[in-house]
DNA sequence: CTGAAAGCGCTTACAG
DNA sequence: CTGAAAGCGCTTACAG
């Protein structure tokens, strides 16, 4: 019923009285908390124990006021990602956010203008960071308003990393690659390409590995069979209905993410072309849509929650040693994907 | 740079500062800063100037420690909600949480045993109260075992609030209703009309707005032209499907969210049948995918960000009221929504 | 490696 | 109506 369990006299178990029940003293479960090292194992283990026979759990707030990382908040800023992709950012993001007692702020905005406005709002609210999650972390003015202002900058998900910006990221080039040559083994060779919105980085990293894949398996690529789409599900439904309205369409279409997939997957229904029988889609990302649609869409596998996750944690440690005065880099992590072979994959028909 | 503006000694500026440069103790400039009625105005003036001349913001960490409010963590538990429904939650909900210095936690689950596991989770993460947004808002067993252990529960756009739970709504009712009569006003006679998911309270209430709007203009129900859908993009794929192929298709589609609407102009595409040209369809709830879609969809705008907003304040007031032990009473607002005539929709043909 | 003291920024409870 | 004192739960900095 309440957040903290009650102690003897009804109150919040605090540190106090963990260290009472373990005979110790209050920075000794301190430390124990936090992990310091100096602690030797008997005490550690009497301390771990009264923990948990009080279930203690810390009050963040109090931490905060004291440790100078005083409620350190993170902005989100996001213009146009796939809604369903800015979620499971955020699942992972608020339960880091929430470990680390930071409070998370999310600003949504458009044009280059509206750009301006959010990231004003942003420093006027006072965030301490911000997370660019796609697109956005390829928007190079908003990255630089923010550096101007001395506000650490973390790009989500972009393909094309910079050294003096943080970045959280999967490798785009080889999940093409992976998606482009489970394909191939199917026995498909004449291969559709939807390439995404031009101004995002993972745009031309996919093609890429596409590009790649054909290659090491010694097909040409046949240029009529590569459009272009805006990672919209309108632009899938465009260029799905460009490929399969040809004399000779392809066998199978891979759409550079999950929405142009779904869109691809509509066309075809519309047209009665069975999916996987007739064509094989695949998509990019694994967002909720590609579960969700029938049959299942095969794609790559982002861990976004738990790069989501990563994003709050990454930044928050740049924030602290920024705070401390400490020397501090941008910090780049690389996250593993898993390509989902699901039913919108089949052989290559006769 | 720094959230805080800097003092002279290059520190964050606190109460004391302030109280120092308007020459009054801190308590006064604590009692200007929580609205308390006992300080004259003169005074308020003073510490009012010079919280603005030094750019004083509050830490809420700080507050939050001696206030016994101490962190107020609120849950969001959600299953499957339409994805960008969910982020406009987020948006308001979080800004809303930074002001009141709460933690917003995100809790996903799925079936009733998962949900189970989720609430577990929220108890032991220590939330003090839980936003329910829909689907799980009607999930009977969910609100149960939340009340059993005194936690207060949110229900967010349900249709049919129950008294002894807080909601934040709209009027479904009338929002389907105005709906109706807009189509019938462009001369739409045959209306096919694709209910949602039956567990969901709007299902029916907005399919009772419906039917009253034919009721009142004279207009027989067809039931070949009522259908029942999923509130997915999937279902609206098939109902629109089954209502296009018929040989007399409604020249009006009305789907009950704009998701399954989505689905039903996803078909026409596929049929060639022009929209709004050769049919009408709407949706209902104004999701992003609403404007994103081609053409723009007519739908009912519900102001999610604010009811995000609201949501978070109206419980975090509760939760208040129970920890003080004041009396306290399930809270219940009903927000305005707004008919958006875009451009899915027009004279009925001939 | 362990602990006693002082303090983070704010508010409660107590005086005037 | 205003203020001086004490304390929220935790950590920093200082001793041993």
């Amino acid at each position: 019923m309440k957040r903290q369990r009650m102690n003897d006299q009804g109150g919040t178990v605090t540190i106090h009285d963990v260290a009472r029940h373990a005979g110790v003293s209050s920075m000794t479960v301190s430390r124990v908390i936090n992990k310091n090292v100096n602690v030797r194992e008997p005490l550690r283990e009497k301390v771990m124990a009264s923990i948990k026979a009080l279930k203690y759990t810390m009050n963040m707030a109090a931490r905060s006021t004291r440790a100078g990382m005083g409620g350190v908040r993170i902005g989100v800023l996001y213009s146009h990602p796939s809604a369903s992709y800015l979620n499971e950012i955020m699942l992972g993001g608020l339960d880091q956010a929430a470990r680390l007692g930071a409070q998370l702020l999310l600003e949504k905005c458009g044009g280059l203008q509206s750009q301006k406005n959010a990231v004003n709002r942003l420093v006027e609210a006072g965030v301490d960071g911000v997370i660019l999650p796609p697109p956005l972390c390829d928007s190079a003015p908003t990255v630089q308003m923010l550096t101007r202002v001395g506000i650490p900058v973390l790009a989500l998900a972009t393909a094309r990393p910079l050294p003096e910006v943080s970045a959280v990221r999967i490798d785009d080039f080889q999940g093409a690659l992976a998606l482009t040559r489970h394909l191939i083994k199917l026995g498909h060779k004449r291969i559709g390409f939807i390439k995404g919105n031009p101004t995002h980085t993972p745009t031309e990293v996919r093609y890429e590995g596409f590009l790649k894949g054909l290659s090491e398996a010694g097909i040409a690529l046949d240029e009529a069979l590569v459009v272009q789409g805006q990672f919209t599900y309108k632009s899938g439904l465009e260029t799905g209905r460009e490929l399969l309205d040809r004399k000779d369409p392809p066998t199978a279409i891979f759409a550079s993410n999950d929405d142009m997939a779904a869109g691809v997957m509509a066309v075809a229904h519309g047209l009665k072309i069975s999916i996987p029988e007739q064509l094989s889609v695949c998509g990019f990302d694994d967002t909720p849509v590609a579960s969700t649609i029938w049959p299942q869409l095969t794609t790559v596998h982002q861990p976004i929650v738990a790069m989501g996750r990563s994003s709050v944690s990454t930044i928050f440690e740049r924030i602290k040693e920024l705070k401390s005065g400490e020397p501090s880099r941008p910090a780049h992590q690389l996250m593993k994907f898993t390509l989902m072979d699901r039913d919108s994959t089949g052989p290559a028909p006769e």
